[in-house]
DNA sequence: CGATCGGATTGACCAGAGTCAAGGCCTTGG
DNA sequence: CCAAGGCCTTGACTCTGGTCAATCCGATCG
């Protein structure tokens, strides 16, 4: 993890930041750092006091929660996306687990810091309320899948989901090893393995990292896509997680081959 | 649903409007109204976008997420809580079903008021981002629990915490039928039953919705509480979820039968 | 080119949890 | 007091998903 100098004009246009005064933002970026993963690389640690808020300026990080000896991937994060907020505002531990998966590069800024701009800046105040608004809104979406949604089924939606986040096309590209995805989905391996094999039947052809989906209307019949619980917008426009729940209802499109 | 006036001197001490400014505390309550519910009465669906922020008052209420035909109870409130404070923020519909188990009274405030107060009064802001930043904690906490232990070990943490926010001692009351403790736990009713039964050989009597645990070292053991899941601290003494959660981490107490 | 390694797949088996049905117990109301 | 209904419990069975093991496949490297 190596620091280097900040891009300031670039930072000053992330999600969180944009909503603050001048002043906070010369108080958040002033012991403010870069701070470079290589791929595997740990970012922080469940249960450990950071006291910082990272934001992710490039790269994938992912968020796993372990306990009595089991793990469980909890979420794929891609830039922009801000960790650890919650415990950055109450000035608590970790809760999860922060792990590169490939070569990422997050802004690391003093909870201590954002704590003060909080009590200060009512633009700050609001970015971060709407922050973490559209990451509890995300969760409590990804809580309903889990409880409601079966294996087949949380899978199908996660295809239809993919391939409305990247472009709409028949084709779509994991975002990363099935090994990985099946933890985030879930289940394990052999599951996903299981899981994909069964939904050939409705158009899903699976070619390594690859799928197509060649009948999205019957996939989506059994998928049930649900705007409460699946959120098909894209991070990869600069959106913040605020603007992604707002942007969550403009209707799916859904093209027959 | 029938309203009432407002009692301002006790509202004013919620946890949320304790860091308003006296302007913003007379523009959210300017259109505040008290709603009371009968048990089974319905404060907001799933779906709707009803905009506004509920603070519970009195009674229980409880969250829902429906989907395909399935249901599955998420939280039970007890006040002081917040509901669709999220949706409030963003603007967005209900995630979830609210619903009140037993007579209950809640503050609904309209979510522009909400909003036009965040942006501001910083004081206001900074209540509402660690009111969420605490619901977003207590989310992930109930996430990892469902993803990281089976039923068993769900239900022995469960009876762990609720003997703990009921004051220690070695017996303690289920704060609903089993039924829907059933359904709140993630399992069939015949499941629960089930379970219960299991934790015998750890100390646990049943007798109706009264608990006895005879051996809470036996059953910790076999629970293996962790202040990054479990959260021990009631709500009794008036704390917002934000508060609760800075609490979290006095050490809880397993007295030796 | 061949060897090797790790991920992915497949199959057989197992375990946890859900379903269905029957019965017990307590509460409620006539 | 008795009858009815609801909840809880129990048992038998099913099913989803996990575990274990063997194999396949593609990438890498000598």
């Amino acid at each position: 993890m190596t620091r280097t100098e900040i891009d300031l004009p670039r930072i000053r246009r992330l999600p969180l930041l944009d909503g603050a005064s001048a002043e906070t933002f010369a108080l958040l970026t002033r012991e403010a750092a870069i701070a470079h993963l290589e791929p595997g690389g740990l970012l922080a640690a469940q249960g450990e006091s950071d006291d910082q808020l990272y934001l992710l300026l490039e790269g994938a990080i992912l968020l796993e929660g372990a306990w009595n000896g089991r793990e469980a991937d909890l979420a794929l994060l891609q830039p922009p996306a801000t960790l650890m907020l919650a415990s950055a505002v109450l000035s608590g531990p970790n809760l999860v687990t922060a792990r590169a998966l490939s070569s990422s590069a997050v802004l690391a800024i003093p909870g201590q810091a954002v704590r003060q701009a909080l009590g200060r800046d009512a633009g700050f105040g609001r970015a971060v309320a709407e922050e973490l608004a559209g990451c509890f809104s995300g969760l409590v979406r990804t809580f309903k899948n889990h409880r409601l949604r079966g294996a087949q089924e949380r899978l199908a939606s996660y295809l239809l989901t993919q391939q409305q986040r990247q472009g709409g096309g028949p084709t779509l590209r994991l975002p990363c090893r099935k090994r990985r995805l099946a933890s985030l989905l879930g289940m394990t391996p052999e599951n996903l393995s299981r899981a994909l094999a069964s939904l050939v039947p409705y158009g899903v052809e699976i070619d390594g990292v690859q799928i197509t989906l060649s009948e999205p209307l019957a996939l989506a019949r059994l998928a049930a896509p649900d705007p409460l619980i699946d959120n098909h917008v894209s991070s990869a426009d600069g959106t913040g997680q605020a603007e992604r729940e707002r942007r969550r209802f403009v209707r799916m499109q859904l093209n027959p081959a």
